[in-house]
DNA sequence: TAGTGGTCTAGACCACGCG
DNA sequence: GCGTGGTCTAGACCACTAA
């Protein structure tokens, strides 16, 4: 177990993070092979000349991501399965971009317009609060993928259709300056009727998953409630779940 | 802000975790209003006797599960929006009974089997190994809900058809010594043929979801492929995402 | 018994947000 | 400037596992 781990001192990086991002590149290159101890926690602080609260820090983060076991009396071992990326709040235009897939967006309706009762109780807003509309068709390799409505307060984001069409909804949310803090999601499957099949070049009948979303910020504030129509045939969930210890 | 917060040295439950549950509970009922402050950290480790990094670690745990936010110059306060769970490993069995649904289980079959192809891949052993495959209908209110087949190594488990008929596979697995670690999910939809709708109590061409799923303990082995199928009608996927900071 | 991680202490200095 | 959380140290004792 020769890796090469160093920290410096002079960097703003923390120390522990140093550490943590050594380790998980190692892990990733396969230079710590997935079952191979770790090595104890003060003979790794000593070597890299650390305390070990840090380098125990440095670790925990791993373990938290499900990088790393920790059994007591045996030792820190790297995991083997080959954990993915648990599900994150990515947008669907950020998913497509990522899996190589050119993305494109149409913008179907950009409004303004007063709560339904839905989508008031889904951000807590009084019914009849105007609200933004935002509905697209997402579109990969010129296909229809999805149909997406989403409804956020009009004071967070103004967004332009050049925008819309260009960038998740995510992104934009974040540059500007919302953090994201959290979602709650239902997932659920229908057929498709006359008008939505049409929309989706698909067949009446044909299965559609569908997802409602309400997204937090952190100050626990609803900022978008998604209602979105996804072809089964053309796309599912796909994600990785880290069992709570 | 007089919280009624106090750790017992004498036992043997650790004092973070004595701290972050009584914290937890009391912002579970309403002692500690969503967006008040929570006084900081020093100050709370001077009034409990506790250092610093421990009542930090406290405060972590809940950071951690959503139900805090720490702002630097700031302070720590209770986030506003209700963070239920984020989605758990759990099996539909618990998930039912905790539902106040009263589920029932079928063992359809019971089995060993040479792996399939899809089987073993999923389950990481070479084709043709012999592997454990449980089929069972599982009912809520006498009412089909969801068609499970699961498939595990046959040294891992070898369950009663009573067991399960009254017990998770889940719960068995753990009952067995199984730490469970992680899981890799897809979830998708797609229609009823003929035999899926007789078997479920739809007509065909009825919505139904599905979902493949791996599990792994946290040696990283495979402990469970399931392929499962839901009737839209009667279930979707309820859960919590928190965003990665 | 020896070695591991789990917990805990009593300090320290720094970076950031606000008035 | 002041108070907050963010990071870090150099120890300590305990609980669990394996040989």
């Amino acid at each position: 177990m020769d890796l090469q781990l160093s920290v410096d001192r002079a960097s703003p990086v923390p120390l522990y993070f140093q550490l943590s991002q050594q380790l998980e590149s190692a892990i990733e290159r396969g230079k710590l092979a997935p079952g191979s101890l770790l090595g104890n926690e003060i003979e790794l602080a000593g070597r890299l000349g650390l305390s070990r609260p840090t380098v125990r820090q440095a670790i925990q983060s791993l373990v938290d991501k499900g990088l790393l076991v920790r059994r007591r009396g045996i030792g820190t071992q790297v995991v083997h399965s080959q954990v993915k990326r648990p599900m994150e709040l990515s947008s669907l235009y950020d998913d497509l971009e990522a899996a190589g897939q050119r993305p494109a967006t149409q913008v179907l309706r950009h409004t303004v317009q007063e709560a339904t009762a839905q989508v008031a109780a889904a951000l807590a807003v009084p019914e009849g609060t105007e609200v933004r509309l935002v509905e697209r068709l997402r579109l990969a390799h010129g296909e229809p993928m999805a149909h997406m409505r989403n409804h956020l307060p009009v004071d967070l984001l103004a967004p332009g259709e050049a925008e819309l069409e260009t960038t998740g909804l995510y992104r934009l949310m974040r540059g500007a300056g919302v953090t994201l803090h959290s979602a709650r999601q239902t997932v659920g499957a229908r057929v498709a009727d006359a008008a939505e099949a049409r929309l989706l070049g698909e067949d009446e009948g044909a299965p559609l998953l569908t997802m409602q979303r309400t997204t937090y910020d952190d100050t626990g504030r609803a900022v978008e409630y998604g209602s979105h129509l996804y072809r089964a045939s053309r796309y599912s969930f796909d994600f990785q779940l880290l069992v709570r210890p």
